[in-house]
DNA sequence: AATGAATGAGGATTCATTCAT
DNA sequence: GATGAATGAATCCTCATTCAT
């Protein structure tokens, strides 16, 4: 931040103490990210994610603020908005059985992969309003991958018209809450497994033929 | 303890003292239960409970061993588990679709009502072990209230046979991420007729006809 | 204390009352005496105090008007003085080398017996005044005990005209720290043999004849 | 840690704030050794502590762990053994009463100039099992320093042979409470002429010649 | 950029003591 | 006499944050 450069190979340098400085920052993000989601905003303290880095405490505060921006940063860097806009943007010529239960299991993959930051929307919603904020946004996005493709599935005829934003909402709520349980609880049926015959369920019923 | 009385009216009295003692201890409890929700655990210090109970910090100590231990009796006390029991007892000869709606609708309700308790459950995970464990339950509780429903019909014959656990599951996470949801966000579709409209597509599907 | 009788037969109940009263006092003083002695002074809460004499705490303040007056009554009670002075009243014509072990180990049991006191006096000397005045009481009438016998067998011409108070204070002295060590130390020699060669090389020197 | 310096200087400045730290450290430690001593461990707040020392009481943190292992560093840190050893290492060809007396009264006197340690081996005894092990080893270190020094007079047969761990005990207890006492109580005979009296007694006897 | 000394507010908890019953 | 509920001050300790170096 403070450029008092004399030289003129200083701008070179400057660049690579600012990549240097990046990286240092995107490290101090990294680890927090996973000493909150393993122990909680609250009961972590900044001496202990400064020794979790390997740095002293004082330069916490040359990157960061103060704690709370330091979680606003690592909620902003690992929010997995991208990825789950990329999703699903293909196969549009696959029967809606097949699509669904492919993209529920990679949106499933994809919560359990950010199961750091999943640990964090959870438990972190009263520490900083961007935690609730964010997670919003991506329960959204979640939400509306599915309804966007259910609804042009309606359109092309596969499916019945119907409140499409119903069925994407059992979708995303019944992967999102079958991944955060998934750790703690102990299930009989497989999240694959499961996910499949979820969809079917959906777009077949329960019901008895005859009913 | 000592009974040195001569009228009847003395043992009565021993007994005031310990029944207001113990409308004490839930007066403690329903405040923390309030100011837990509110605030979380990690962010309210028992001065504020205290002071949110009209009483000083010290008491606090004569009835709870520990700011843990006050969350321990906030969970117990308030665990709906019993009034989760006590749903869908009735009904056994209606059709399936009236009767999953109504009892979703009373789940979706009993949540509502225990917004507090919600609130804990959702945020305070890592704060006590006993809360996961009891969330847990009243899960469990929620979803083996409609699998065993469920199963009943199938041996009815009014749905075909299938995997009870996935669709029960579909249901009880839905609800919950419905109710966790309904209160930070906004949605386009009530709830109850969210409730209802799931019940018939899981029961239908929503497949196209032809399909 | 609170006296609102008001048929005559109630003196003698009062006395009845009274003695368990004095009986209840000292219960409280002795069981304070074993915790003070175990615990610290500082250590010990009045709730401790309470519970190992099976009463409420509310109770110690009917008899106590403090913690500290606690501490006093216990030092009081045990004080040991009486029976110090009850030493060494006999045995006239016996050599001063047999009077003095025996005296001596007799004086080293008494402090055996007095433990508990004897921790409090030597750790609670800044707790309350009356530590250290008592404490002082009694070494002094240990000393004036070894001297007066001294100056008894000086003026009986068994004993070489000197500062007998120094004599006195080398045996008493010796003793008292031989009985604060004997505990947390492993001694060589035993504590009656200890004092016995103590006591014949105070009368004939360890100096060499020659010498 | 970091050396990115051009100049000679850049090493001692890192030097200079540790210097400083350490300098702060046994300022604090000094500043409690006075603190305990006057008013006692459990009585001295760890503010009072931080006032008497002139610094925040959350510095105190910062340098000691706890109140506990503030007052083993004091211990530590003052237990003067070193001194104790030096003592009586000359003056081997002079008769053993002088020696003796002039090593007692060095005892006497190093007890004396720390006074305030000594105020904590006999009170803090039960604070912190640090306190009664180092006192130990440093009456035992005392006590030896007199056996041996005996030990060796009696092998050249300046005295005669017989227990000198009772001589030596007697001599080194006696000193050691003498000091205990010389500030609360009020000794007819001093100190030094106490010691030299102590030491021809226990020489040369004090039982009559003719006897 | 990096360190860690220094601060002071605030947190959980303990405790002597009082008081209504 | 006896109980234990109630008080509030005080205690140890933690922590986010600042700052000189």
């Amino acid at each position: 931040m403070t450029e008092h450069s004399i030289n003129p190979s200083a701008p070179k340098r400057a660049t690579q103490r600012d990549e240097k400085a990046v990286e240092r920052r995107t490290q101090l993000i990294d680890t927090a990210l996973e000493v909150f989601a393993k122990k909680g905003f609250d009961k972590t303290s900044v001496r202990e994610l400064a020794a979790a880095a390997g740095v002293a405490q004082g330069l916490m505060y040359h990157y960061f603020k103060s704690k709370d921006q330091l979680l606003e940063a690592v909620v902003e860097r690992h929010s997995f908005l991208p990825q789950l806009k990329a999703m699903l943007t293909t196969m549009h010529n696959e029967p809606a059985a097949k699509v669904l239960k492919i993209t529920g299991n990679q949106f499933f993959a994809l919560l359990g992969q950010k199961e750091s930051l999943m640990n964090i929307f959870f438990h972190e919603t009263q520490s900083h309003p961007i935690v609730p904020r964010i997670w919003r946004n991506i329960l959204n996005q979640g939400i509306g991958l599915f309804q966007t493709y259910l609804d042009e599935r309606v359109a092309a005829g596969e499916l019945k018209p119907h409140t499409t934003d119903v069925t994407a909402r059992t979708l995303a709520y019944t992967i999102v809450l079958l991944r955060a349980t998934s750790v703690a609880f102990h299930h009989r049926t497989r999240p694959e497994a499961f996910i499949n015959e979820m969809v079917d369920n959906l777009l077949s019923g329960v019901a008895a033929p005859a009913a």
